[in-house]
DNA sequence: TCTGGGGTCCTAGGACCC
DNA sequence: TCTGGGGTCCTAGGACCC
């Protein structure tokens, strides 16, 4: 058996990136650029330039701090369409050079290499590495970092060593001491829970956790993650690159400009959701037995109610209906100003082309034939004349300015 | 400074069944 | 009489990732 020789591409500050080809006369001519909501609204930063991180601007940072920290930059939204599209080019590149191509994310990709070194001629994994960057490059216009490892998750560690445009081969062997530098909070899985966890009991560094011995570390961190994060702090990962399993959930949510209490208004925004959220569904060809709507407090609490119906359903009447249920559950657990509300789906399986008249009135889905056609009209004429062709009446009636209100970031780039 | 949206996975208690 | 053990499903909440 060879050793196992895995690669983890990482594309450098991907959406600032893709802002900049989208828009190349604006962001495109910039150093500082900031890609996230609007700088007015609720909205964090999804990414930001080299340049700008400068001024001390990182992902996740409510956007009113990135402004005042970097008041001169080019504020761009999610350019969504382009982010699809350059994931779709980047991945053709890397699927020439691997047979086995995991796409963790949108901005990230595991290559398998183990066993080609015929194939490669004996090529050290550093120059197939530096092969694979130009040439992502040259093809695609986009940067990317790789580390390499024999597991996945020091193979991740490694990419962010020498980022912008940077590779990193963590040598055979050499495994725990390139581990020992790094914070335990550098380990993908381990989060700010966990770090201060650790960090309670005096160990800040991988190589402080080294030295303990499993059966401490499963006392600190529990029986699942034990074994697990006490491996990895020796340099011992057996993370190998496989093919992604199918989609688990669907879900759509919204955080409102202003908290909202009214209840007929949150209905309303409910009812948007769950459209959304069947839409998607079908368009993944599939159907989902549990709803779960969350509710999102002023306070930054969250409260979330679920149901699993005995039959599989998929249109947008049958999952409003379980939808606006729970939501009055909620609401009658808890009332007060509502900030963020969402509408999601789980339990999936395939779309099922079946006789009508054997799901007709399924008992206990509530979901009937003529429910499931009337979604199936409404994806039609909304792929043929775009969204927001077919809205329920309820939010067709409303001010067309209310209905703009509220819309996620990546619908304000069209 | 005031905190997005899309996901995955884990835990823990209770119901229910054998 | 007052008390088993295991398996599976459901629900709620939370950690974590990009």
């Amino acid at each position: 058996m060879s050793e196992p020789r895995i690669l983890l591409a990482d594309c450098d500050s991907y959406f600032v990136r893709c802002a900049m080809l989208a828009d190349p006369e604006g962001a495109g001519r910039s150093e500082l650029v900031i890609v996230g909501g609007s700088p007015t609204g609720r909205g964090v930063v999804t990414s930001a330039s080299y340049a700008a991180r400068a001024f001390g601007v990182h992902a996740g940072m409510p956007m009113a701090t990135a402004v005042r920290l970097c008041p001169g930059a080019v504020f761009a939204p999610v350019p969504g369409e382009v982010v699809r599209g350059k994931h779709v080019e980047v991945r053709a590149v890397l699927d020439d050079f691997s047979p086995v191509v995991e796409a963790a994310s949108v901005d990230e990709f595991y290559l398998d290499l183990t066993g080609t070194e015929l194939m490669y001629h004996g090529e050290p994994l550093e120059q197939t590495a530096l092969r694979i960057q130009r040439e992502v490059m040259e093809r695609t216009g986009i940067s990317i970092s790789i580390g390499g490892a024999t597991g996945r998750t020091l193979a991740k560690i490694a990419a962010s060593v020498n980022k912008p445009f940077g590779v990193c081969i963590v040598p055979p062997g050499g495994e725990a001491e390139f581990m020992a530098r790094f914070p335990v909070s550098d380990i993908p899985g381990v989060g700010p829970a966990l770090a201060e966890s650790l960090r309670r009991r005096g160990v800040t560094m991988v190589r402080d956790l080294a030295v303990q011995d499993l059966a401490t570390v499963v006392s600190w961190v529990g029986d699942s993650r034990g074994p697990w994060l006490h491996r990895l702090a020796r340099g011992e990962d057996g993370g190998r690159v496989s093919r992604r399993g199918p989609q688990k959930s669907v879900s759509h949510e919204r955080t409102f400009p202003m908290d909202i209490s009214d209840r007929e208004e949150l209905e309303t925004r409910l009812l948007m959701l769950a459209v959304e959220t069947g839409a998607s569904l079908r368009a993944e060809g599939l159907r989902a037995r549990t709803v779960t709507v969350r509710v999102r407090y002023a306070d930054f609490t969250d409260r979330s109610a679920s149901r699993t119906a005995p039959e599989p359903i998929e249109s947008d009447r049958a999952i409003y209906a379980v939808a606006r249920e729970l939501f009055r559950e909620l609401l009658a657990r808890r009332a007060g100003g509502i900030r963020l509300l969402g509408v999601g789906v789980s339990k999936l399986g395939p779309e099922q082309e079946a006789e009508p008249e054997l799901f007709a009135d399924v008992e206990g889905s509530g979901e009937t034939e003529r429910d499931r056609r009337l979604a199936e009209a409404s994806d039609k004429l909304r792929g043929k004349y775009g969204r927001g062709t077919l809205v329920p009446a309820r939010i067709a009636n409303r001010d067309p300015k209310d209905r703009h209100r509220g819309r996620g970031d990546s619908e304000a780039e069209s």
